[in-house]
DNA sequence: AGGATCGCTATAAATCACCT
DNA sequence: AGGTGATTTATAGCGATCCT
């Protein structure tokens, strides 16, 4: 059963617990479920999670992700470093809420239950499900800045574990979705890197699916799945993209239109208002041109 | 079984001419 | 500069069908 946790930007994360420790080889938790979510994370040695059915192997630089009603078991295979991060995607504070007392322990059986999927939206992206297990190297700086404001409470730790776990979530969405990227070149990257280099060109479906190699219908079929929107849209929003930086940098609305491939300054406009919820001039915060009161 | 293609149609996007 | 509305054009989305 899968659980959308919302849109990238509206999350308001909270670290619940952090460390840094060792453990011997043989130590265990669980099987037992978590009332928030953790992140395990390996510098040395090794670990394996028993996350329902499912086994996976943690090695240096690797993580394990699971959230609530997920019964698990971890254990440590050979003396291991590691870092546990107890966190909420939603508190309506930061103060860290201490997992400890609502740990349930599992009788053995109830590992056969799956683990629970994490659904994600990222605006200008497909959504994406949270991988329980990936590869994660060199977050130790930030892990470690992370247990010291955790242990320290110095003052406004908790507004500053809340930022420290906003950076660590995006770096791992940045992580997770350049492999997307990835899978993608082999099919619609010709067609993505196209309009991003010409997106003054009235790219048509046929000619970008050509690109490709694929059918035109077939290829935007094939687009939505991968790049979370469809060719227009993307080529609409490369364009206002491109456009927010030419008009921060003063050009005039008529000679950004004309650059950006439009034949009417007024479709421009409308595209750009559609897409930043401003005109053009709104968003450059020319003066007596703001609608708003 | 599932990746790729074809053909159709409702719908959304693009354009044009004119308005504020 | 930017908006509106009518008309033209492209395509998303679907099922049927063909490959392998």
């Amino acid at each position: 059963m899968p659980m959308n946790i919302g849109s990238l930007p509206e999350l308001a994360p909270a670290v619940n617990y952090a460390s840094r420790s060792r453990a011997a080889k043989g130590t265990s938790w669980g099987p037992r479920q978590i009332p928030d979510c953790q992140w395990f994370y390996v510098v040395a040695g090794e670990a394996t999670l028993q996350l329902g059915p499912d086994t996976y192997k943690i090695e240096p630089g690797e993580c394990v992700f699971y959230g609530a009603r997920s019964p698990h078991l971890l254990t440590i295979v050979r003396p291991t470093d590691y870092y546990s991060l107890h966190f909420s995607w939603q508190a309506s504070a930061p103060e860290p809420v201490h997992p400890a007392y609502r740990i349930e322990t599992l009788p053995a059986k109830a590992l056969s239950l799956k683990a629970e999927q994490h659904r994600l939206d990222i605006p200008g992206h497909a959504e994406i499900t949270i991988p329980h297990h990936f590869r994660m190297p060199g977050m130790e700086p930030l892990l470690d800045e992370i247990v010291k404001e955790y242990e320290h409470e110095h003052l406004g730790f908790s507004f500053q574990l809340r930022a420290l776990l906003m950076e660590l979530i995006t770096l791992a969405v940045r992580q997770w979705t350049a492999r997307d990227t990835a899978e993608r070149i082999g099919k619609i990257g010709p067609a993505l890197r196209a309009m991003r280099e010409r997106p003054d060109r009235n790219w048509s479906v046929t000619e970008l699916s050509g690109l490709c190699g694929y059918h035109p219908s077939y290829f935007t079929k094939l687009f939505n799945k991968e790049a979370g929107t469809n060719p227009k849209q993307f080529l609409v929003a490369e364009r206002v993209k491109q456009a927010k930086q030419m008009l921060l940098r003063g050009e005039s609305i008529q000679s950004i239109s004309e650059r950006l491939g439009y034949s009417s300054l007024h479709y421009f406009s409308s595209n750009f208002k559609k897409e930043t919820g401003l005109t053009p001039s709104e968003f450059r915060q020319e003066p007596g041109t703001s609608s708003e009161r």
